[in-house]
DNA sequence: AAATGACATGTCTGATTCAACATGTCAAGG
DNA sequence: CCTTGACATGTTGAATCAGACATGTCATTT
């Protein structure tokens, strides 16, 4: 069900094809919220049009269709975003490995560990200058756009990823050197 | 292909049965890494026994079979821990909900917003809890579990997501605020 | 002796999802 | 004119997954 509401929500913003939605979830959906392929997308742009959630506006070059979001879609996005399930459906295989990390011995956590640090550290510079740049774009006093919300969430959670990587490197260190000074144990 | 190494993992900790394993899915990787149901994890033992990667070393009571790791399942989840997918695959019902917030007006964002803060400080309480109990309990200067680990990257990521979530609904008042003081805008 | 509830393992149907295959357009460069 | 590469939309078959159904055990309580 999630797909479909990930699409709503982006026609909420804009219309767009099915193509555009793909990329907007390559550039913003798939690494941190929601991960789909163009071959469900096409299909689930299908059923939300036969639902009435969606409708083309347009049909462009090379057999583009552009969709839009109706009112009933909007109330239906509405109605799942104030109505949350009791659990939420998570997979999440960086964090799976994380939690695998316990099955290595010392040094072959830190071998994981190290491309944790050195990729959550690019991650979040990417992420920062791309938001300095909408600010710097933004007039001041501008009200801000809700969006900002959750750029800040993920600058925040590559922040915390990072600064963790870097003191479970540090703790592994500190544990193998205990236990090199005393071999008994 | 996930579930299957999330079962591998579980195993190299102790040998279990498929409601051992159904129990700590809920109790541990369900929330925060990977999600799945017993009628997934039956049949994923069957394959995972099927490949020679664990094996039953019990038969108990009302039909109770434990699972082990074999040797060949440690060195398939050891080179899957160090050869990372280029990709993770990311599905999180919870952060898409945040992307979407902006389809909200500020009113329905509060709405949405308030309980994760509520939430995510009790979670945080709950972790904090179990980590103190765990250090009770373990000796002064006994070598600290790699697990010790990821509890703390589950505490750092609630605490991340309780603060932007208080951040988040201070913010949305102060652009409240500034429009009704400048009506003109 | 019966009922209840936790323990325990499975199957089945339909929905979701993935990877691969398939087709074609249009613009720019050689 | 031909090639290349970005644009653009789909289908198909296999694998994965969810929710419901199904079955039975064992310990405790009534």
């Amino acid at each position: 069900m999630s797909l479909r509401y990930a699409l709503l929500g982006l026609l909420a913003d804009e219309p767009a094809s099915g193509y555009d939605l793909t990329r907007k979830f390559e550039r913003a959906l798939q690494r941190y919220a929601w991960h789909a392929q163009h071959s469900q997308i096409y299909p689930e742009l299908g059923k939300l049009a036969a639902d009435g959630l969606v409708e083309v506006i347009a049909e462009g070059a090379r057999g583009r269709r552009t969709y839009a979001i109706t009112e009933q879609g909007r109330t239906e996005l509405r109605s799942w975003m104030l109505n949350p399930p009791d659990v939420f459906v998570v997979r999440h295989e960086f964090v799976l490995r994380l939690f695998l990390l316990s099955t290595l011995d010392p040094e072959d956590a830190r071998a994981v560990l190290r491309p944790v640090a050195q990729e959550s550290a690019r991650e979040l510079a990417t992420l920062r200058e791309s938001l300095d740049r909408a600010e710097a774009t933004a007039p001041p006093g501008t009200e801000l756009a809700l969006g900002r919300l959750v750029a800040e969430y993920g600058l925040r959670s590559f922040q915390t990823m990072h600064d963790w990587a870097l003191w479970a490197l540090d703790r592994i260190d500190q544990v193998e050197a205990a236990k090199a000074a005393r071999p008994a144990g």
